[in-house]
RNA sequence: GCGAAAGUGGCGGAACUGGCAGACGCGCCGGAUUUAGGAUCCGGUAGCCGCAGGGCUAUGGGGGUUCGAAUCCCCCCUUUCGCACCA
């Protein structure tokens, strides 16, 4: 699907708006004039190149980048360099930088995120990878829905034009997408996938249906999402937010919850932090489930869940969560079932907002009932409390109050028993239970606990499980903190759910051929009533797949986070009308070789792809068990210490930074600000600096360009001087570090900063060797080789500077004789043999203070370093009077001599 | 509270496997050029002492390992991020 060719549903030529022009800011006629920062050359290269400059009265053209870069997005698009096939004769890199949300206007933290990603897709251009480097619009979603109710404009129109505008920004930056792949997950050409792999979920029993609160306004009927929330009350009227139970979609990633896990520890090149996150966030725990008898309620019991079973017999309560299955049936069996209820009901409100503010204070309430301890034997009161979770375990828990913190404290606050069962063992003071403070978890030996007395901590948990599971009581087992995904959204602006409701025959699916399912043509958006796909009785009222009689079309949309987990596929098969992606085409491009963006979405979107592809694995679809190799999250950017929104009005518009210095500066300064993966303060004056440099490059390269073109190649090493040899190895050495910074290192300031050395190294050797553009061929030196070192050292700079600054780099590169573009160009060679060293500069340390730097030949041996570092005048004056204990040779860098 | 990352000049940052701390850039100071400003080119720029050769002190603080520590280990402080009644 290319979103230029794709009409939607109702006639809106998306085609319209992706090719409107770009921003009237940058049009010709109102573009700023005063951009004209060098109105004449003056002494670019010293001397001598002033001196010729005038002997040759030629005109020197200034760096205009708006200009240059005019011309060469022009040229990449007419010539389609950036769009790629599958070629298995070549070896692939997907690189992938996270698709965007149409908010609107990109911003210089967005320009960023690109940056990074265009850099290394450039790069591994040059090298000779075949590249993709895709872009696209997660362009479902709340915002175009606000918007449509506060500005009555359509969210299909409002997410259109925004996508129009940032494409212009993107394309004015230069980034080397392959557009022809563009995706929109709004559009029915993909969202009609999610609706097709819902479906091979809702087969699998991987999609299912139950109930479950969410955020319901009693003034305005209807769903809010957590941000539609604002300290307890609806942000549109201001009314306090209920909790209300409906039937919602959810998705069983809990299925997948070991393999997630497992998972991690192959993701050798993720960060760690993000790593840490998802184990986190997956929560595996290890423990038992324990049955504890309810009195005077035949056969039934209590399941408990523990990760403690070895501190059992202080299990003096049980503690219910209010939403637990029990505490219904409870108040129904009490003397006083309304006010048994209130209570629980107010605790589950309570709950939810707990959540969102923070702090409760630890409640509850006896029920009355009493279970049994079944290792004790002992009868124990149930009780309700707000801070046992229903979604966690079982919903239920023994309250040991000498081992665990809450437990204390809340039979502190209702005055029940508290046993202390474990001792410690390192010889500290034993625990007494009128004494306890503070509840003890550590480590120690088993007291008041029948046969296990006596057993350490972690002995019992073994001997105590194996009991249960003896006894027929309980037995080991693993929980997850990780929870099932629930989809449902009661929107708008999402993907349809596929599913019909019959009286007659249930939850009946569409038929595949029947997709997409496609969002009706709603027009006015109030905000307020049901589900808006709800009030369009034409979606609505539709006929049984199966039976043919009378049924309703289920009315949730779902959630974004779908349309985020397999995107990336999609790029690879982007038109693909039978299946969601071919898989022949995802097993050449996956798994994404480099994926760069914001550190927001290391948990959701990433733990959701994760669980996606293996989904698509177990269905045959893709071979690979983790979709991306490599991640890099990185910084944000922030203006005035808060991340750029528009809310906050603290947006810098990369198009006013383009308009005063071009793209090219732009790009250059946000790779060399800072390592990616550090946030930054956003400051204007840096961007100086970085056009100072262009301009350098501009006017090192191009008054010689011409001339260059003409050079002949090195012909031998034999034929070169000093200073020839000297400038060689600085292009060499700098072709070494710029290969590995970029990628693999993904160091991109240090990249940069190596290319600054590498120009100010040139300005000097220019000056030296007289190479300015009116000196004759042989150069003033009489040498032509002169020229050649310079045309080598020159080419592998605008190569290695064109994945940062790519149109000032075709411009030079056009210029030096290349006709056919940085397209056909490779990556410059690295030849060590000329990087290396002839000679260098050892220093010397006497008792670990450097005293002294020896010059010797690059291959002087350990004992000759030696011999001469203790004979040299410096060190020799730091030793008189000692006597030398050890020399430490660290050969090629480092004498350290001790003496006393 | 738990987990993770990070603390280096006036500022952004560099130092790849433990080996010359401060690359590169910003800013600032000086010089050249210019009628002037701007731009450009050249030089200087961690602190302290010294006329100088040179010396001393410095990578959040304190200990340790080592011939040698910004880097490794222990303790502490600070900041940022993530999660948080998870049984």
């Amino acid at each position: 699907m290319v979103v230029s060719s794709v009409l939607s549903p109702d006639g809106y030529a998306i085609m319209n708006a992706v090719a409107a022009s770009p921003s009237p800011r940058l049009s010709a006629a109102n573009r700023p004039n005063d951009f004209h920062v060098h109105p004449a050359r003056r002494g670019a290269v010293g001397d001598t190149v002033r001196r010729a400059d005038a002997q040759m009265a030629s005109p020197v053209s200034d760096y205009t980048p708006q200009a240059i870069e005019k011309k060469w997005q022009r040229r990449w698009t007419e010539q389609r360099v950036f769009e790629v096939a599958e070629d298995p004769a070549r070896p692939k890199f997907y690189c992938l930088v996270m698709f965007a949300y149409p908010s609107g206007h990109a911003h210089v933290g967005h320009v960023r995120n690109y940056m990074i990603g265009d850099v290394v897709a450039r790069m591994k251009r040059l090298r000779g990878f075949h590249v993709m480097h895709p872009f696209g619009w997660d362009s479902f979603g709340l915002p175009a829905e606000n918007a449509a109710i506060e500005h009555h404009v359509h969210p299909r129109t409002w997410t259109l034009d925004n996508i129009a505008h940032m494409k212009g920004q993107l394309q004015r930056l230069g980034i080397s997408y392959a557009w022809e792949r563009e995706i929109a997950t709004c559009l029915p050409e993909y969202y009609r996938w999610n609706q097709w792999i819902f479906l091979k979920m809702f087969e699998r029993g991987l999609a299912y249906r139950r109930r479950s609160t969410v955020n319901w306004c009693p003034s305005c009927q209807t769903v809010l999402a957590n941000e539609q929330v604002v300290d307890g009350q609806c942000w549109r009227c201001a009314s306090d937010v209920d909790a209300r139970a409906l039937e919602q979609w959810f998705l069983r990633i809990t299925e997948y919850a070991e393999q997630l896990l497992d998972g991690i520890e192959r993701l050798s090149d993720w960060p760690e932090k993000v790593l840490t996150m998802q184990r986190n966030w997956i929560g595996r725990s290890e423990g038992a489930q324990v049955r504890f008898p309810l009195a005077g309620a035949q056969g039934e019991a209590i399941e408990v869940f523990t990760t403690r079973i070895d501190t059992i017999f202080g299990g003096t309560f049980v503690l219910l969560a209010p939403e637990h299955e029990l505490v219904d049936r409870m108040a129904e069996a009490s003397e006083d079932p309304g006010g048994f209820r209130a209570r629980a009901r107010r605790f589950l409100a309570q709950d939810r907002t707990g959540r969102l503010t923070g702090e409760i204070e630890k409640e509850g309430f006896d029920t009355g009932r009493v279970a049994t301890n079944p290792f004790t034997g002992e009868s124990v009161p149930v009780w309700v409390a707000n801070f046992v979770l229903g979604e966690y375990g079982t919903g239920a828990v023994m309250g040991v109050p000498a081992h665990d913190q809450r437990d204390l404290e809340f039979a502190r606050k209702y005055d029940l028993p508290v046993r202390v069962v474990i001792q410690p063992d390192d010889g500290s003071s034993p625990l007494s239970a009128e004494a306890l403070s503070e509840a003890y978890a550590g480590p120690g030996r088993l007291v008041d606990s029948g046969e296990f007395s006596g057993l350490s901590w972690q002995a019992a948990l073994a001997k105590m499980t194996e009991a249960a599971a003896a006894r027929g009581i309980g037995q080991g087992t693993v929980q997850y903190r990780l929870r099932d995904w629930g989809i449902s959204r009661q929107r708008y602006w999402g993907t349809p759910i596929p599913i019909i409701h019959c009286q007659a025959c249930g939850l009946v699916p569409v038929p595949y051929e029947d997709l997409p399912v496609e969002l009706p043509d709603v027009t006015a958006f109030s905000g307020q009533g049901d589900s808006p796909l709800a009030q369009v009785p034409e979606f609505v009222n539709t006929t049984c797949p199966s039976c043919g009689g009378a049924a309703r079309r289920e009315t949730d949309t779902m959630d974004t986070f779908v349309d985020s987990s397999w995107y990336f596929y999609r790029y690879c098969d982007p038109n693909n009308t039978e299946l969601p992606f071919d898989p022949d085409a995802v097993r050449y491009w996956a798994p994404v070789d480099f994926y760069s963006g914001g550190v927001e979405h290391a948990i959701l979107h990433l733990i959701y792809s994760r669980f996606f592809c293996k989904v698509l694995h177990d269905l045959g679809l893709v071979e690979h068990d983790e979709p991306f190799s490599r991640l890099l999250t990185q910084g944000m950017v922030l203006k005035g210490g808060a991340v750029m929104s528009k809310s906050k009005g603290n947006v810098v518009d990369p198009d006013d930074m383009m308009a005063t210095y071009g793209a090219d500066t732009l790009r250059l300064y946000e790779t060399f600000v800072a390592p990616p993966e550090k946030e930054i303060e956003w400051a204007d004056t840096g961007l100086e600096g970085s056009f100072r440099f262009l301009g350098r490059v501009w006017r090192l390269v191009e008054p010689l360009a011409a001339r260059l073109a003409q050079a002949p190649p090195i012909e031998s090493v034999e034929t070169l001087d000093d200073g020839e040899r000297a400038m060689r190895r600085k292009t060499h050495g700098t072709i070494k570090r710029v290969s590995t910074d970029v990628y693999p290192r993904v160091h991109l300031n240090t990249a940069v900063s190596a290319l600054m050395e590498l120009v100010n190294e040139l300005y000097v050797f220019c000056d030296t060797a007289g190479c300015g553009p009116g000196a004759p061929a042989t150069g003033t030196a009489g040498r032509i080789q002169t020229w050649a070192v310079l045309r080598e050292a020159i080419e592998a700079l605008v190569l290695m500077l064109s994945p940062f600054t790519p149109h000032l780099a075709e411009e030079l590169w056009e210029r030096l004789g290349h006709a056919d573009g940085l397209t056909a160009a490779r990556w410059p060679e690295f030849d060590p043999a000329v990087a290396k060293a002839e000679t260098l500069v050892i220093p010397v340390q006497v008792n670990g203070k450097v005293r002294a730097r020896l010059t010797v030949g690059a291959d002087s041996d350990d004992a000759a370093l030696e011999a001469q570092a203790l004979a040299d005048r410096q060190v020799a004056s730091h030793l008189a009077g000692k006597t030398v204990t050890k020399v430490v040779v660290a050969r090629g860098r480092l004498v350290s001599i001790v003496a006393k």
